[in-house]
DNA sequence: GTCATCATGTAAGCCGTTACATGATTGC
DNA sequence: GCAATCATGTAACGGCTTACATGATGAC
């Protein structure tokens, strides 16, 4: 999952440890707290693995000007002052870029629904996240997995005898709707999603 | 995480492995899936710290006839059967039974806001599902302590600037009403708490 | 020079998992 | 006897955390 997530950030532009940590926390960090511990270890492991290596000539000071609003903001306001002053920060920081095996990785991972925490909700979250780089296909598969999966707890939790005081019984039902809502949720992204399909081929029957 | 797990399910009655893994797995399972290689060093750990200990007497075959709709569902069917067959089945089964000591623990561990996962989801829905044995102002306690780090996740989720694509966009939207709904939820919980505190202490004046 | 910040890493440990090994009891 | 189920455990491993150790750089 770690790796997943280091991937998809790499997939955008080259950034060493440190920056990575810093978006992990702020952007996607709403959903999760990484540290150095489990981080750098992870970034030998994909080194190691030729998923991604160091980057030689640097990133140009993580370039992030030209876009509108992608990268994370805590992580800027450091990075410009410096460039404010002129200064280009040659410290002794190492930047990763994704090869071509990485990219493959990523694909792999993004798609498998095997391994540890496949159907949890942050790995879910976090395949949201970083499906604009899947095709379309794909894309629908993801949440047409993560919508049965959510459907079968749907109707284990209906089934379910109610067992318990007060509290618990509350837990149950507050928890069965968010759920639906969540199924909701899900539906709309599908049919956006199928819309755009449609949009794409249009020569096929738009019902199908 | 599991201790408590396990102390909230003996302080009901005494049950051996087992029986306990089929009710974390069924009862509570909704929300979680213990495996035994987890739950037997569990209960080996907590009868070296003294919280349970070994019932000689049989605790009467999971005696859960008289209580309405306490306890789970699956487990009942195999021992009906057997009571049905006029069996008793003593296998080589080891019943714990809750100590003062592990009364106590239990206390400290549904009360306690440090250690490890402290404010997640699971922590909280698991302690919200034994605090019927908390006293009313532990309970609000929890509840409240509950409320506003929700109300803190909320308020750096709207603080943030919306980086990302439609999907990243559309999770934290969906993220963002989720957390409103459950703070919603929570003040109900709140609210009804404090009628039942107020009910039980009418000398107190009531908007305090 | 010293402090804050940036930056990289290691060590120990927690909490849980899967897979495996073992054995008692009962139904057939 | 044999298979299914009940029942208890161990071994190996995974992934992540905290705490610690180290050092470069730049502001003042």
């Amino acid at each position: 999952m770690l790796e997943l997530a280091v991937l998809g950030l790499l997939k955008e532009q080259p950034l060493h440890g440190y920056e990575l940590k810093k978006r992990l926390s702020d952007a996607l960090g709403l959903l999760w707290g990484v540290s150095y511990g489990s981080l750098y270890p992870a970034l030998r492991r994909l080194e190691r693995a030729g998923a991604i290596e160091v980057v030689e000539a640097p990133p140009a000071d993580t370039p992030a000007a030209p876009m509108p609003a992608t990268g994370s903001i805590g992580g800027e306001a450091a990075a410009a002052r410096m460039r404010r002053l002129g200064k280009v920060s040659r410290r002794t920081r190492k930047a990763y870029r994704l090869t071509t095996r990485g990219e493959q990785m990523f694909g792999e991972l993004m798609t498998s629904d095997t391994g540890p925490g496949a159907d949890d909700e942050r790995s879910f979250a976090l395949k949201l996240a970083f499906c604009r780089y899947l095709p379309v296909d794909a894309r629908l598969e993801l949440l047409e997995r993560r919508r049965s999966d959510l459907a079968a707890r749907l109707s284990r939790a209906r089934g379910s005898r109610s067992g318990g005081d007060h509290y618990a019984l509350s837990l149950l039902e507050h928890r069965r709707k968010s759920t639906e809502r969540d199924l909701e949720w899900l539906d709309e992204l599908i049919a956006t999603e199928r819309e755009a399909r449609a949009a794409n081929s249009p020569q096929q029957g738009a019902t199908a």
